[in-house]
DNA sequence: GCCAACGTTGGC
DNA sequence: GCCAACGTTGGC
């Protein structure tokens, strides 16, 4: 079993919008940063991923989601109407990948990225260091395991 | 709104 | 293949 950690604009889609989706899950789209996209391609059904608002007030880990279904291809990158539309992915060549997700558990209060900057154990998570932004991103299971003892 | 960090594009 | 220019992310 491996950990992640996923970003999303609350604006865009917030935890709350993935408790509001039926079955409470969610296609994970518009990842288009090959890095991350490579995360998603490796992620197995039964991770588990922390998700995380960016761009918000407050910055927190909302809860946990579990990977439902493995990567399939991102059928916005094919749709000139979508805003995740890329003229260079073709059905033979998809380019950009998501994954189905299932809200799992709210972490009540979120957990704030003030708290996370609090514990030294945290200090070298990738979601911390300055100038990260990959918006998918592996966890190391002993931080998985001490951000789960702050909720 | 600012801007540092980072990724991508495209000319050469 | 290099790298300048540009666009985006995302914390502050």
């Amino acid at each position: 079993m491996n950990y992640w950690l996923m970003k999303s604009e609350p604006s865009v889609f917030s935890w709350k919008d993935l408790l509001a989706s039926p079955e409470q899950n969610t296609f994970w789209e518009g990842v288009r940063n090959y890095q991350a996209r490579n995360y998603l391609k490796a992620m197995k059904k039964g991770d588990l991923c922390l998700f995380y608002h960016s761009n918000a007030n407050p910055l927190a880990i909302a809860g946990i989601a579990v990977v439902e279904e493995e990567a399939s291809p991102d059928s916005t990158a094919l749709d000139s109407h979508s805003d995740y539309f890329d003229p260079k992915a073709t059905p033979e060549n998809p380019r950009w990948f998501g994954v189905r997700v299932k809200a799992q558990r709210e972490f009540s209060p979120p957990l704030l990225r003030s708290e996370l900057f609090a514990i030294p154990e945290l200090s070298d998570m990738l979601l911390l260091q300055k100038g990260s932004r990959l918006s998918v991103q592996p966890v190391k299971e002993e931080h998985y395991r001490i951000i789960l003892s702050l909720r």
